[in-house]
DNA sequence: GTGTGCCATGTAATCGGTTACATGATGTTG
DNA sequence: CAACATCATGTAACCGATTACATGGCACAC
């Protein structure tokens, strides 16, 4: 016994197949009586309509691709929860494809979406993937999320730049000089962004900068941590590309004996689960990722809903990040947090 | 001017669809020359076949739902991670729909995925969603995770009876002889079987039981912790129902002058990244996630490859976890990774 | 009673693939 | 040279929905 098709229902209801379509979808004018014979039969069938099928005929799927990078924790998990709730509410599904470690990869996964999707959120920290998904996704709605903003898609970027420079400000205005970044690595459209803030804060207020290289992990946090104990004259604050390298970077700091922040201050980036956990709490920057994503799928289906339409949305859009001031860079802080500023 | 539909490219070849369709799909014999018009052809327009048409023909979507609760960070993303990649290499697409609370909740988003699914992994630490999830998949093969063995569906559950045990073992062995419990929510399978190994093998070890209620966050932890600290005598090890309770426990105890380990140990679940990060470091119970994931995909693959056949499969696959000894436990430890054991 | 208009319903074409079967070309063999 | 096997290719039916258009019933007005 196969699965009901829409027959079989139009059968059992004694009507006509147009008029089981025009209940279920609430197209089209039809008797109570009529409604009621379809909705039972469809029930009683248990009848689920073959979306192959009406995709076929509607040239829609309703559903959305999703492409990411090779993320980690807490940041993937809130980025997804945001969009699947969006999606839910306006009648899509996500595809998500994940852990895509080069553009290559990306474009792959694309691809394998392309006629599947309505439309595809790309998300792309790897220089090069606009240029590549631009081939690939055809005539796809294609939505960038920090990949750039070239290609001529609609996109959505973290600013970065202004996070680091508003992390770079905060240490400045308690007082820190000589203050060292531990950079994320390179090709990495957020780690370099990010550099980018630092050193322009640095620049701006007239101090010298240091930069180490690292690889956003934790381990080459703390090794960064061990470069910093070397320094001559040791820096007072450190400004880590994320939230792992800054928690390596303190436990390194904290194991030679240094005071956090007496000391040496620490500043993140990300606000992760754990930058509250460890001790002192981690002053780092934050943005908000499930509204971020919910916002970015809306985006998508308002440009999936206008295609066709004079004018195409190609506007940039930027989310500011905020800074959370916790207790690794200022002794009294708790948990304030402090808005994106100027 | 519409997407490339395979008549287009039969057009373009000169060549009919039947051969389009044998040359693309590796199906029947065609000639050198063939092939190549047909490929050549195929590139020139872009051509991406129409998943709808095809799924409507085979009665194939080649997609896997995956239905999952208010998971938050690297548990989520560790899980995706694994299926995605053994989705991948299958020639399958995850469709993913997260957050949802309750069995009812879940069971509405497997009913919206009948239809666009070759089959479908549900995750419920929920009582009940099997018994609802059963009315509403119909003829759609299920995989249950950590979602109770009833319902004859092929399942994998963790052993988190046995992880449970492994732990409060690990303690009695180092000596520790008043532990006590803190418990995730009630009615969430997880939370509810490590409290049960827990309570077991305390009664067989002889020793008096001592369980805290809490909500598997870090805020309840630190409520728990402090709660230790009033029992009279004082418990002389915790073992939390999850890694962030464990966190927030611990930062409670020491904030009130205890050392851990040596003032009591302490002991936590699930080994997120954060458990090597703080300090000491947290001794906890490890799943390999991705792994488990991936194995969970390939199963049902294989039960959706051998739908029709004889014997069905409703086997349960149990996972066993394995305890990371950590300094929260044991000054000597630095990071040492003991086996499952008997 | 007949004409008119409205409205619920049905018929059948269509979407873009897959594939069973028919066809025709080619080579082999007696 | 005829008969036949082999094999690449083409034709057309089919999957299950949507929907433009046709149809038929009914109420109302003149």
């Amino acid at each position: 016994m196969n699965a009901a098709t829409i027959r079989d229902v139009a059968e059992r209801a004694e009507v006509s197949v147009a008029s089981v379509s025009r209940v279920l979808n609430g197209t089209g004018p039809v008797t109570e009586t009529t409604r009621n014979r379809v909705l039972e039969a469809a029930a009683a069938l248990q009848y689920v309509p073959h979306s192959g099928a009406r995709s076929l005929s509607t040239s829609q799927t309703r559903m959305i691709g999703l492409i990411l990078p090779d993320l980690y924790g807490e940041f993937f998990s809130e980025l997804i929860r945001g969009m699947d709730v969006a999606a839910r509410s306006l009648g899509y599904h996500l595809i998500v494809s994940s852990s895509h470690e080069d553009a290559e990869e990306a474009s792959a996964a694309a691809r394998s979406m392309r006629g599947r999707v309505d439309g595809l959120i790309v998300l792309s920290p790897h220089l090069g993937a606009t240029h590549l998904a631009a081939g690939l996704a055809g005539r796809t709605p294609v939505l960038m999320m920090n990949g750039g903003t070239d290609g001529g898609y609609p996109s959505i970027v973290i600013d970065n730049h202004g996070g680091a420079m508003l992390a770079v400000a905060h240490l400045i205005d308690t007082g820190r000089r000589r203050i060292a970044h531990i950079a994320g690595p390179a090709g990495h459209l957020d780690a370099e962004a990010r550099r980018a803030g630092y050193l322009q804060a640095m620049a701006r207020a007239g101090l010298p900068a240091t930069v180490l290289d690292g690889q956003f992990t934790h381990v080459s946090g703390h090794v960064a941590g061990l470069g910093l104990l070397q320094r001559e004259p040791r820096p007072d604050a450190v400004f880590a590309g994320n939230d792992n390298m800054a928690v390596g970077a303190m436990l390194a700091l904290q194991d030679a004996g240094l005071n956090v922040p007496e000391d040496i201050a620490v500043v993140g980036f990300d606000d992760l689960p754990t930058a509250g956990l460890v001790r002192p709490g981690l002053t780092t920057v934050r943005t908000n990722i499930p509204e971020t994503g919910r916002g970015a799928l809306e985006r998508l289906v308002r440009v999936i809903n206008a295609s066709g339409e004079a004018v195409a949305d190609t506007a940039c859009e930027i989310v500011r990040p905020e800074l959370v001031v916790r207790a690794s860079s200022s002794p009294a802080a708790s948990n304030t947090v402090v808005g994106p500023g100027l």
